[in-house]
RNA sequence: GUGACCGUAGCUCAGUUGGUCAGAGCACCGGGCUGUGGCCCCGGGGAUCGUGGGUUCAAAUCCCACCGGUCACCCCA
């Protein structure tokens, strides 16, 4: 049989009940936030993505979904939302329509790794980005974000740790010396880290490898090349994380993956989760919009994974209770009962009606499995004297409703069955 | 892309040195209770034992390949 694509997962009945609650509660602290939604295309031609995330990252190398349209035009799976919201910002001149401006958007992202725990192919972001502020205020405040969306999903053992990576004034200094410490210690680096060397240094920082890392410790620092701006503006950082009470480590190792970022770098990482272990990870990035064509403004922004945050997230009840199971007995009986199960779903009542003819037994059953709150029961009988019988499920008392007339009927029903469920 | 482990009903798993080994529990459907659920008892449907080769008189069981899963490397959300 034909099976789902390697890394592409379902999404089935009682899980995506969770996923649901994720992302209304992101909307809401969104909208908390005064971020509005975009919504935007899931392919994007090639080039975006090797302009803005950067022609060297593995990400662009080796790990895009990446095919040629039947023009011949090559298009990709977007493997980030970032350089979609920037094209999208630009095409459509929204920076234009204030100072800043604030989105987000939740959806599917895809990398062709191989999967394991807490990584798929297709997986799920929440993202947020705003454009135009250069203010410290701002970078604190979407740390800050990203932090209470998490918290308020319930997730546990979360750490945050912060850095800077300097700017284009200050960054390629540090590049260098780092670059030459390294040629220093070819010899006892991994093989990884000697390739980074090249290519990509700040990479090497964080290295896995336990002899890398020791080394490491005598590595020169960022922080002993940031210009005085960049210092300034990451002191500015910090002191608002505090006012805002956010509990924060400084690491001075953290690096991006992506070319683009600057200055503010942050991670949210949750330990239990084992290799894959950032759940939000985000920073800023004031060239990219720039660098792809449009005005220069700056960016920040973040993503969390969904999936990395629905394993750590703790999550009320979310299984749904049916208010009411309605058991017609015959023909006649389900003709009179088609108009009050319309009437009553209406008004926002889950209502299940059975249209297979069972036997009451069955469908006695059936509603309890449902956990269904009260059942409505009418047969011959009942029709005969003019009234329905409503069982309560949890107390298996039943009440006798008469039929007649159909609005009175209405109103006592929902009357016993209470207000509806806002979910 | 590399490595380790794994792959038997929808789910969780038994299956002894290859020889009634195609099983159990849960779930599903029905009956006991001809119109009253949750407990109990009984019965039923449902599996080309991941796929394809090979060894053998005989393979779920041994060998090879492929596919898939899990975790780790790598990378990152």
């Amino acid at each position: 049989m034909v099976k789902a694509v390697r890394g592409f997962k379902d999404i089935l009945p009682g899980e995506a009940e969770k996923w649901c609650y994720l992302e209304r509660l992101a909307c809401k602290y969104f909208r908390a936030y005064s971020f509005q939604e975009i919504r935007i295309p899931i392919l994007e031609k090639t080039e975006l993505f090797a302009r803005s995330i950067g022609q060297a990252t593995d990400i662009v190398e080796k790990e895009m979904y990446t095919f040629l349209d039947r023009n011949k035009e090559s298009l990709t799976l977007r493997p980030e939302a970032t350089a979609g919201i920037c094209r999208a910002l630009i095409e459509h001149g929204l920076y234009a329509k204030a100072k800043v401006i604030k989105l987000y958007t939740i959806g599917p992202m895809f990398r062709h790794e191989r999967p394991q725990k807490g990584r798929l192919r297709q997986f799920h972001q929440i993202d947020a980005e705003v454009f135009g502020s250069h203010s410290a205020g701002t970078d604190a405040e979407i740390i800050l974000l990203a932090w209470e969306i998490l918290t308020a999903g319930g997730a546990k053992g979360l750490r945050m740790e912060i850095n800077s990576l300097g700017c284009p004034q200050c960054r390629p200094r540090f590049r260098d010396a780092l670059q030459e410490f390294l040629e220093q210690s070819k010899a006892k680096l991994c093989e990884d880290c000697q390739r980074r060397t090249q290519k990509n240094p700040l990479r090497a920082l964080d290295c896995k490898n336990e002899n890398c890392q020791k080394l490491y410790e005598k590595a020169p620092l960022i922080e002993d090349f940031w210009c005085s701006a960049c210092r300034e503006h990451f002191l500015e950082v910090q002191q608002y994380l505090k006012q805002w009470n956010l509990v924060y480590e400084i690491n001075p190792r953290l690096v991006r993956g992506l070319d683009y970022y600057v200055r503010t770098t942050f991670e949210i990482k949750a330990p239990q989760l084992g290799a894959q272990d950032t759940v939000a990870a985000g920073g800023r990035y004031d060239g990219l919009v720039k660098a792809l064509g449009g005005p220069d403004i700056p960016g920040i922004g973040f993503a969390i994974g969904i999936e990395r945050f629905l394993l750590v997230a703790q999550l009320p009840d979310l299984t749904p209770r049916l208010d009411l199971y309605a058991i017609p007995l015959g023909k006649r009986a389900y003709m009179t009962l088609l108009p009050v199960v319309q009437n009553l779903r209406q008004e926002g009542l889950m209502v299940e009606l059975d249209h297979e003819g069972r036997s009451l037994k069955a469908l006695l059953k059936q509603a309890n499995k449902l956990k269904a709150k009260a059942a409505l029961i009418l047969g011959d009988n009942e029709l005969d004297q003019g009234i329905v019988l409503l069982r309560n499920m949890e107390t298996g008392r039943q009440k006798e409703l008469p039929l007649e007339p159909q609005k009175e009927l209405l109103k006592r029903l929902q009357q016993e069955l209470g207000a509806p469920c806002d979910s």
